[in-house]
DNA sequence: TGTACATCAGTGAACGCGCGTTCACTGATGTAC
DNA sequence: TGTACATCAGTGAACGCGCGTTCACTGATGTAC
């Protein structure tokens, strides 16, 4: 038997078509689009999103193995959408001269706006299968960086080394996706009760903040 | 019709009899192994729990009206389960002179050694059912309470209001619950990876803690 | 301590349903000449 | 620009399976006397 041409494999999801691309995208919105209602990815099932999709079931496997593949894509298109709108956020509060406050409310804004992102990213963050679990610490040490970054070039916390400085940027990044998951089950409470809680916030990172200002290196200890 | 002791509804769930309690826990116990490989409770079915526990799939409904009825009771139990375990944790190594490490790395013992507890704290903490969600934050309002009065005793963190040090205490609970899904998954990494994870946490407490110390009272700041 | 009886706990069969996956197929798309 | 053709994308039927839920049943358990 020749190797020929039409023995390559299908080799799913490459999708070099346009006709392909937009089915493949078509499945990632139907899939974001049924968690809309606050259902868990975890609970779709690919007939499901294939219907939603409008494609026939078998048509599913044209794009991706099976839901766990769609969940890791999922999850790597979330980070990418999703970082460079933080990021544009995060400089325009930064000019404020309430910076800790502006922001959490800005945040609270931008999840509400933006459900589906988070609820992939606070509900699967956790509860999810392995490899997902695993993709989205990836994209969220991918945040850390950024926003460590960030504050280093905007000065928020001198003297502190990179290292440390991650180390609470990800203290932040876990709180605030914490926070993301509270404020989307929120949407129906009272206004009081949400200002309570977002206080509650803010508080929380002022005394991150503080404490990182307040930090001194193991080396600058030890020289004491 | 007149009302006699037959027409008593049955009313799942009572298990007046001692074999009652048995099966019904059975179904509680049942149900934790089955998430010991890393599976959600989500992801379990009745069937499934039923069989574990050796009852007949109708069984089942003896004792839960359904799935997300035998979530709510586990959250509750987990709860039960950690809460004094936790506290005692937290007053032995109050006498060290390594408070924040001792604290992390007993706990890092007690996550791995309790698993099951953790998958249903984590996992679904933001995962599954918005009821079981509800149920778990106030589960954790409970262990806030008991952790802030426990730091107030020992005089940790002098000088703070009640609702502040709850508000820093949910922060502590927060950090470490994902803590505890990140210890899960990493029991199969290098010691040195893990040590460098435990590291990290060690300094995001040392963080919150310092921040916790520097801070002032709303009323205080404006005093000055 | 013994007995009668109401309630409770567990059984087994049955139902209709949506699931994931496979397969051979057909029409659409993009390309190489 | 036109055409031939390989590959790609979507179809529709079929499969066996485990699911949740219902029901009438039987035996076990606890109690009131």
């Amino acid at each position: 038997m020749a190797v020929t041409k039409s023995d390559a494999v299908p080799a799913v999801g490459r999708a070099p078509t346009q006709r392909g691309r937009r089915t493949r995208e078509a499945l990632m919105t139907a899939a974001l689009n049924l968690m809309q209602g606050g259902r868990s990815f975890n609970s779709l099932s690919m007939r499901e999103v294939a219907q939603a999709a409008g494609v026939v079931p078998s048509g599913f496997y044209r794009h991706y193995r099976g839901m766990n593949d769609l969940g890791l894509a999922l999850v790597e298109d979330v980070g990418q959408s999703l970082r460079p709108l933080l990021r544009q956020a995060r400089l325009e509060a930064a000019s404020s001269k309430n910076i800790i406050r502006d922001s959490v409310v800005t945040y609270k804004r931008f999840v509400e706006d933006n459900p589906t992102y988070f609820l992939v990213a606070s509900g699967e963050r956790h509860g999810g299968s392995r490899y997902i679990r695993e993709a989205i610490r990836k994209e969220i040490s991918r945040f850390v960086e950024e926003m460590a970054q960030d504050v280093h070039q905007l000065g928020l916390v001198p003297n502190m080394s990179e290292a440390s400085l991650r180390m609470c940027c990800e203290l932040v990044v876990s709180t605030m996706l914490t926070a993301a998951s509270d404020i989307l089950d929120l949407t129906k409470s009272s206004p009081a009760v949400q200002r309570a809680r977002i206080e509650s916030y803010v508080q929380q990172l002022r005394v991150i903040f503080m404490g990182a200002r307040m930090w001194r290196e193991k080396s600058q200890r030890r020289q004491k």
